[in-house]
DNA sequence: CTTTACAAGTGTATTAATTACACTTATTAA
DNA sequence: TTAATAAGTGTAATTAATACACTTGTAAAG
């Protein structure tokens, strides 16, 4: 059952950038596509908006299929719509940022049919339409975000040490940061809960394991406030 | 001639929320609409995207066509795509954010048919399909905006004085700020050049004029900077 | 020509935030 | 017992943010 309209549109797709962060990288999570156009080639996830479904939908739906993931922290990037981006015909996507506790993820993820995997972003193979745009437009929005917003609270395990959310906070900023002002200026926030335990594993001094207080990380996302380390 | 899909495709449409600042009061451009749906309601300038064009040259094209306005800044916002924002069919708006210097287009613009119309932001009428919540996250951008790039530029006439630069902060933060405070940090910049002129109208002390030393400001953004007041 | 009304313009002291910087401690493996 | 390794900790100096009130220049009114 063809449908017919009086003008040409255009078809719309999402396209998901979903970060994590796993041996003191950032990573980015790629599928290899299966079919024409750029067969093989790897890409972000994503596909086609059904009728019945808003975009955030589309995105949720594509994710889980394409690559197991489920209730994850999402929220719209930009819509890429320049005339030549998809060779077959018009394609105006949606692109979708995404961000992942890799722990609760273990594997690649759970995937249809096609090859998901994680690249660490400093080292990503070239990328099928514009992706490798998007991608870029995902990590600048990335850095600005972590400004204003505890970001790790989506990408670090619920258990964590200081020393692992400096070393993300680093991944991200690209530069080194002082550990003793970063502890300062973390803690001050009032955000984080020192838990019973502490790190066993390796052959150095444990380390203390906090969560995020969620209540508090809430509070004061609403309000707007200002994270600058 | 008519095009046939094997399934259902959204129209894709372009809104633009175009901001200006006039008589000490931020202002938003609104068309009254022709056609039904919501004939003879307010609503943002904006229409269907055309095949052969991008989504930035659609937004474009609608602002001449609507309101005259060329060459203004203008910024893609956020793309709505829920089911029933359309009473006829489904329809995807990706939404824009403009800035015009209220001098430079004096009148509320040259335009093909309707209505055209400067509304306060704080005073709007009821607004066609969504275009409220379109409007809501426009001046949340603009709010984020102002304090990371000197946004005065693109709203202000090209000779202004310190006063109204911090009337435009005031109207756009909604609070008022100390003058000897705002002036120091504005000027600590070193963005603002004075010009030999000042004022002359009004039975009060003339004020000195100031216009924006683009280079600085252009080198200012590129590199992101903090301008909190 | 004097007075009045009005916004323009100007500086300092206090407080808060940011930065720079180096050694000690707890654990495991050798 | 020693070596290796990352965890953990405090202070002084600098810089930025804030609070706050009077004087000045012009035009209009009297």
């Amino acid at each position: 059952m063809p449908f017919t309209y009086a003008y040409p549109r255009a078809a719309l797709t999402v396209d998901c950038v979903v970060f994590g962060f796993d041996d003191g990288a950032l990573k980015v999570l790629l599928i290899r596509r299966g079919i024409e156009p750029f067969q093989n080639h790897w890409a972000l996830p994503g596909g086609f908006v059904r009728p019945d479904e808003s975009l955030d939908d589309a995105a949720r739906r594509e994710l889980q299929e394409e690559t197991g993931l489920r209730e994850i922290y999402l929220e719209q990037l930009y819509t890429f719509g320049t005339l030549d981006r998809d060779p077959r015909e018009r394609v105006v996507s949606v692109a979708y940022f995404a961000l992942v506790r890799r722990a609760d993820h273990l594997p690649a993820a759970a995937t249809d049919a096609a090859e998901a995997a994680w690249f660490e972003v400093e080292d990503v193979p070239s990328l099928a339409f514009d992706h490798a745009e998007i991608l870029e437009m995902a990590l600048e929005r990335l850095r600005g975000k972590i400004r204003w917003q505890p970001v790790g609270f989506e990408l670090l395990p619920k258990k964590f040490t200081l020393s692992q959310f400096q070393a993300l906070y680093e991944a991200i900023l690209g530069r080194m940061l002082d550990k003793r002002n970063f502890r300062k200026k973390l803690l001050a926030h009032d955000l984080l809960v020192p838990l019973e335990e502490s790190t066993t594993t390796a052959s150095r001094r444990p380390a203390q394991l906090f969560r995020f207080d969620h209540r508090k990380y809430q509070a004061l996302t609403r309000k707007g406030f200002i994270f600058d380390l």
